[in-house]
DNA sequence: GAAACCGTAACGGAGCGTAACGGTTA
DNA sequence: CTAACCGTTACGCTCCGTTACGGTTT
């Protein structure tokens, strides 16, 4: 298939797809017309590195773990993705921990202050 | 003072500060030699921007709410403070619940992965 | 004259968005 | 012919780190 019905069928923009596809994530051949044409598995290939983006891993990571991936999709206790999801759920440990701080932060700031009677109030 | 020495008083690179002023976020006039100046009381205020970048902000809302400091170092509660931080709040709840969904995905595939046994573990 | 500061300019990085310009095809 | 795709540069964005090059001061 084509870049186009890619990003449809998957919501991923084509720029993101020629992006992916610069950094060898996905099997493309080129038409005689230098098209770029996917099979159909791509569709599946690019959940896969969705996924990966977001639970917070960056492409190189993703690059890494789409062997990991069996056909039914689950992905595989290889050694690879094993210390790399242990290492990321550390960091994202980290990050929501600096987040609620912060967030508390404001809390209680916006706490301290005092309530300002808007117009709206009184309807 | 200098740029370098508001760096050390500051912990923040002087690479950063210079970043600071060309974003007019500092206070400098130059002297005959063109380098930088610093009045004492830029020190609070580079801590302010830090303070302000570690709640998640970035640079453009922190040069907004810098006018709203009031002079014991407390955020005023004016209106762009009050609707900065509460929409930040927001935001973070937003990137918490996505961190946590992600956290929670990432212990669930590795709690279905059979432990390999390590060397490691028995010493 | 070296060491230690200061300055500006500019590339790099992550993941694309967004032109800008041009070929292709229905 | 035109609309709708496709292609490849290449800059922009965020917050600086990091050269690279050069002047200033001690």
């Amino acid at each position: 298939m084509l870049i186009g019905e890619l990003a449809d069928r998957t919501g991923v923009s084509a720029r993101a797809l020629r992006h992916y596809d610069r950094l060898g994530l996905l099997p493309s051949r080129r038409r005689s017309n230098r098209y770029r044409d996917f099979p159909d598995h791509t569709v599946e290939r690019v959940r896969r590195i969705r996924l990966l983006l977001d639970i917070g891993l960056d492409l190189d990571a993703a690059k890494r773990l789409l062997p990991c991936f069996a056909d039914d999709g689950q992905l595989a206790p290889c050694q690879t993705a094993r210390r790399a999801l242990a290492d990321q759920v550390q960091a994202l440990d980290r990050s929501i921990t600096a987040m609620r701080q912060a967030r508390t932060m404001l809390l209680d700031a916006l706490d301290q202050w005092p309530v300002e009677p808007t117009a709206a109030q009184r309807p």
